[in-house]
DNA sequence: TCTCTAAATGATTGCGCAATCATTTGTCAA
DNA sequence: TTGACAAATGATTGCGCAATCATTTAGAGA
């Protein structure tokens, strides 16, 4: 299947003759244009364009100590909130000429440390990686790394070097409140994965809900599952047996939500007098499903943007002025949750 | 931001003093343990652990021209169909030991062409391409790369190389015909994006309804636009404004056909006796729509285990016994379609 | 025990580029 | 005109590894 090259490489050392300079002129013409007399640079263009020349990274990364490759480690490819997210990320990243290798750690910390090994032996130019909870070994191996590091999705205390993100906790706690103050009275948390963010959600529902002397734990159901729509309408299922007067549910996501209507729908329970429902994402579809459901919008592709932003100043040696990021959210209401007072 | 690294690199030279062999002899019992004795191979892994040493894939890839890297060109990263596919793709690179280079072509040929010449440039050790629409520079390219290639998402004829896909003619042709079956008569088409996929899609369409008689220009609503659950709405509203009388939706895909339920709920429309809809690709929360809809069911993540697989195996030297590989289709039908005879 | 062959191991070299330091050229003010 | 200094360009070297070819060792058969 592999086919043989028979035409030699072109290398700088090719170009550098065609234009009877040096071959680290060439070089310098290429990387940094500035430091070549306009008339050199024009001329090693024409001969690199004629030659079609194309550097090796190769050799360029064993000789500079560093690629021009930026780490991205993400819990799940198959996730729509980290599409968005990805794609803010390429998006930057390929304006400025820099690829992207992805690892995926599905949720586990191990693999987190495993994949960070095998991507800092590769000499990133930077790296993303996703949460603020990376295990001790992790975070030691990212604080003497010699490329800058974002943390992204989330934000906290002690950035590893930059962060982009928002407050999971305020986000759960801000819908929680709408529920509230819509007047329902047996609020139900829906969670699935139940990883860091998730969590911190349910740090927010409970947090609101005592506040309001409503909390009861038994309207709290959760999985370690992949969150699906399927598994919304399984965990609605799930609540109402456990708890038949619940009469909202806040959905750890948007794809819980989805389910949620449609097991209501199959059930006759009128949402939102019956049953309230309020999602987190704010994925495309809420605005369109019947009746539109609620949720906390997040800014997922220009989180992915700001964060290869903010890396590729850091790697330019821009000293970065607002390390931590925090791009907030916002409650989009719906007719999913109205008042019921 | 960046940090300075004070410690010196251990290099190969750095295991084989201490486990007192030559280098090559460190390099092999690493890339190749069977070509080193028991004893010295358990030595020198000790040595390995111990140091931490852990190998330069710069310097391996300039030495041996050959990088441990898999180029993977897809036109979008937000599209979930693709998420699936990369999900396979992943799970068999990783268990391999390979990297994955992802290219966004964003459906534009010219892009691929580029990042084409950027990825070959990489010494990838194989590259997947999306589709059998390449230009034929980029064909060209694939033709005089000296790697691997998979073509992925459709078969045709003369593959560059490998292929893994399915027919989107047929899958599109044995829904129409089950609309028909179902004693539909003004069965209409709703196309985003018009991809090459797609316009495959609608001639598989076209030509079925023509056999039966009851093909209709007028019932084909197509638009360039990106494929949203909202965009399902738009469409099945022009489709309706344009031909009030027409019965049954054919879907490019499921985005589109949720939304078209959506919009039929707001309407009124009753499916699936006033509307019949179908899908395409099967996604999992068509199954818990309300009525669940009928899609045409696809193996995306397969697709990708099967693409690596195969890319594997050549890259090992494999003789790749079937260079075509066509996964299928299944067409699962829902209550969204029913005899309306 | 000795030869012959295959397996195991080693020495040398170069992949293509950029860092470092050295040198040349150009520019400006006194 | 001259000197001083900055800008532009060049020569050398090594990054860390694997390919190639050479050599040694072990094992098998007579």
């Amino acid at each position: 299947m592999r086919k043989k090259i028979t035409k030699r490489k072109i290398t700088l050392l090719d170009v550098a003759k065609a234009a009877d300079v040096s071959a680290i002129t060439v070089s310098r013409a290429l990387r940094h244009p500035a430091s070549v007399s306009a008339k050199l640079r024009e001329r090693i263009q024409h001969v690199v364009d004629d030659l079609g020349y194309v550097p090796d990274p190769a050799a360029s990364a064993l000789a500079s100590a560093r690629t021009n490759v930026v780490g991205v480690l993400i819990p799940s490819i198959t996730n729509n909130v980290f599409a968005g997210v990805l794609r803010g990320i390429y998006m930057e990243a390929e304006k400025a000429g820099y690829g992207i290798q992805l690892g995926n750690t599905r949720y586990s910390m191990l693999e987190e440390e495993r994949l960070l090994r095998v991507f800092l032996s590769q000499r990133p130019a930077g790296l993303i990686v996703t949460g603020i909870d990376q295990s001790s070994a992790a975070r030691t191996q990212l604080l003497r790394a010699d490329c800058p590091v974002v943390q992204i999705m989330e934000i906290g205390d002690k950035p590893i070097d930059m962060m982009v993100g928002f407050s999971h906790r305020d986000g759960a706690s801000t819908a929680t409140q709408h529920l509230v103050d819509c007047g329902y009275t047996r609020i139900a948390f829906l969670g699935a994965r139940m990883d860091p963010r998730t969590q911190r959600r349910l740090e927010g529902f409970s947090q609101c809900l005592k506040q309001a002397g409503l909390f009861d734990q038994r309207l709290v159901v959760t999985t370690p599952k992949a969150s699906t729509v399927t598994l919304g309408c399984e965990l609605l299922s799930e609540l109402l047996a456990r708890a038949p007067d619940a009469d909202a549910v806040f959905c750890n996501n948007d794809d819980l939500a989805l389910g949620v209507l449609f097991e209501c729908q199959r059930r006759q329970i009128t949402v939102p007098t019956d049953m309230g429902i309020c999602g987190f994402n704010d994925l495309e579809m809420m605005a369109v499903a019947n009746p539109a459901i609620t949720s906390v919008r997040t800014f997922r592709e220009e989180m992915g943007r700001e964060a290869m932003g903010s890396l590729l100043a850091s790697i330019a040696g821009t000293v970065v002025e607002q390390p931590v990021i925090d791009l907030g959210y916002e409650l989009i209401k719906r007719q999913s949750t109205r008042s019921v007072k």
